[in-house]
DNA sequence: TCCATTCATTCGCTTAGGCGAATATGAATC
DNA sequence: GATTCATATTCGCCTAAGCGAATGAATGGA
């Protein structure tokens, strides 16, 4: 059909500038993780309120929020022996705008309206965890490993 | 650990306010079809081209344009024996958002930036392909089969 | 009508990713 | 320090999804 010189091979390296978009994606492109993140909302929020309110196993719950984790969405933080997720605003500002739109379609959602009430819930009825806690100011983060 | 009583089950409906943002993230969630998105950012292309700047065989840009197409970020319209390919806004406000950010995203990727100069180069080469054209009005479509 | 061109789809194969089950880790408590 | 609680990670299995090769379908021209 046609026949073009072979273009040479391109070095696929990421600047600081280029975050992997990809990556986002991939994190975004699953239910579970979604309805993690619209759980996280607002608050801090302990990992055995995210299992209670998704009726999920905990290894599945704590597997996706190390997804999320990695790829720059969320982070963690150690209290005692809980350990309270929330969501981190990424430092790209194109992803940031992305995940602020997700967060504003999520807020929308029916499906997600009816978790954030079973989470409500949950916290209602789970006397011995910590309450979640509305974001204010930054914190400690146990890392994206 | 906590005992709650187990909750009903939640038919998983969507409404019409309701489009599946899983779906659009599966589909930005590849490499191949953002590069496709980035070389459809300004004008309806013809696949042919696509072909010749990504250097990838024709069947596997064929099932990413279709993958894209499925997902409602792409249209496809035929001229003869050629189709070509475009970008379409989706109806849903906050898909329409995040697809406008990707795109910004694409455009100062490095990448990126080198696969468009590698389509310019190809539409000089390529003698008997339609050249892209500028995306100006709406035009009629093959839908998203 | 027959063939060439352009693109889409199908078919196996292989890999990535989600899952449950089991296990490891780390903090608190006895 | 052994045990318990909360969470993370690993392992093996299964499905989803990407790939190349082959084939199908639509158009246009000889």
């Amino acid at each position: 059909m046609c026949n073009l010189p072979p273009h040479g091979i391109i070095a696929i390296a990421m600047t600081k500038n280029e975050f992997d978009l990809e990556r986002l994606f991939r994190a975004l492109a699953d239910r579970t993780r979604l309805r993690l993140l619209n759980l996280l909302d607002d608050s801090e929020i302990c990992v055995c309120y995210l299992v209670e309110a998704l009726q999920m196993p905990q290894p599945k719950i704590s597997r996706h929020l190390a997804y999320l984790r990695r790829a720059g969405v969320t982070a963690a933080r150690r209290k005692g022996k809980w350990i309270y997720y929330r969501i981190v605003e990424p430092e790209d500002e194109h992803a940031a705008r992305i995940l602020r739109e997700v967060r504003a379609c999520l807020r929308e959602d029916r499906q997600m309206a009816r978790d954030r009430a079973r989470l409500s819930k949950c916290c209602a009825l789970l006397r011995d965890a910590p309450r979640p806690i509305p974001l204010t100011a930054g914190r400690k983060s146990l890392g994206r490993g």
